[in-house]
DNA sequence: ATAGTTGGTGATCAGGCGATAAACATTCAT
DNA sequence: ATGAATGTTTATCGCCTGATCACCAACTAT
């Protein structure tokens, strides 16, 4: 194994950074790191992938946790700025399409190896953060795709979805966020054109959500209607 | 903190098992502690948890990894066994009821916080065996499903199913595997009547794969048509 | 009863971990 | 130039980890 070539040497050219870049800096590199380690990975790998020896994390960050705290809220908090939610309700444009240009735009935002493998520690690690943002995108994003489906189909408006509107647009969600969980975590092999997948999952969606709801008058008669026939064990 | 009873008082009145029994409790007990703490738990730990002491694991295991592999297989291999690729198959039921059973049935054995947990720690450490069920899905459910639906749409029968086929499918397939992931894994509230969100995902999905490939005959043609008035970057 | 085999434990090793303290190096204001 | 302040490293502490070894206990066959 090669040593890597001393810190004090690889740094000795680099301007001097500001201590609060060099901050950013080291949580950024850091995000990556513990993306491909888990949060189990050592301080003192991260200190050599940082080029610095391992006592200097601790001159920017009080312990090793809240370095990781760091890593989070930039993580969780980076993507979601965009204006997306102007986007979802502008009715001035086609459902259909909003819908493919918001999820074309977050997908973009959160398939990627890095922030993928960061949500999933941290979920199985059970931290509040987690549900947290499973809670912002019921507000931010499945919330309003239900209103404007509402909307579409000629539904009066209500205050919030109902739980099985929601589930549904769960569903419509899940189906596209999991592709790129079987893309870049399990880097199983999958259909590339992503902007395809998304039609389609859209179109699956849409009309179905309109057979469904509009048609019926609500989901509940809907499942049961459908599903009436069926033996269950 | 209490200590644990002296294991070999514990141990004491309990009959001996069959060295083969006593690996498989270890394998079992050792499934459930890794579930929770990851496989970065410590093996002393597991041990008490077995009510054993930490040496006696090495009696029946050579390392630690070997009995992370053994973990494994046993999680991997157990739910798989059953009838489902019949039930799938079975054409003289109508399909919808086919698929409402099946799901059913195989998020009763794979939706446990222990089931969903290792696999996704499996996932997270990049191993083989992650992807290769994902093939197995491919070939056992979702390539049923699509030749299924095809042949209820009245298409053509053919060797296997084309990539956006399976893609779709595969939207079903997260849509619903999700549900299971939010609730166990990130212990987040959802919609309770499980049978209900796979009635609604089934109903989507069916309604929207009749109309997209049955109607446009492919996929392609589908995705591009409906999808050609959005502008994209 | 006794010898042999298997099940189980206590003590311990080498190595890695997060964290700390003290010393050295560099920059900057004066 | 000088001294204060900050950035960085070397050395080290106590603890925990996976793994090993020698020993003890219990059941089995003779």
């Amino acid at each position: 194994m090669k040593k890597a070539a001393s810190p004090r040497r690889a740094r000795a050219k680099q301007k001097r950074l500001s201590p609060d870049e060099r901050r950013r800096e080291f949580v950024a590199k850091a995000t990556e790191f513990f993306s491909e380690e888990g949060f189990d990975g050592g301080t003192r790998d991260l200190a050599r992938r940082l080029g610095v020896t391992q006592p200097l994390l601790y001159r920017y960050f009080p312990s090793k946790d809240d370095l990781i705290k760091e890593v989070y809220r930039t993580v969780y908090l980076e993507p979601f700025d965009a204006g997306w939610e102007k986007l979802l309700t502008d009715r001035s444009r086609p459902l259909r399409e909003r819908l493919q240009e918001f999820y074309q735009a977050y997908t973009d935002a959160i398939f990627t190896r890095k922030w993928l493998r960061i949500y999933f520690y941290a979920g199985l690690k059970g931290l509040d953060i987690n549900r947290w943002y499973i809670g912002v995108v019921e507000d931010k994003i499945l919330s309003r795709v239900v209103r404007e489906c509402r909307h579409e189909a000629g539904l009066p408006e209500q205050a919030g979805p109902t739980a099985p509107e929601l589930e549904m647009a769960w569903v419509l969600q899940s189906g596209i966020f999991y592709y790129g969980v079987r893309k870049y975590i399990f880097e199983s092999p999958v259909l590339e054109d992503k902007r395809q997948v998304i039609s389609n999952a859209l179109d699956v969606f849409l009309t179905g959500f309109e057979r469904i709801f509009a048609a019926a008058g609500g989901p509940e008669r809907a499942a049961v209607k459908t599903a009436g026939t069926i033996a269950l064990a």
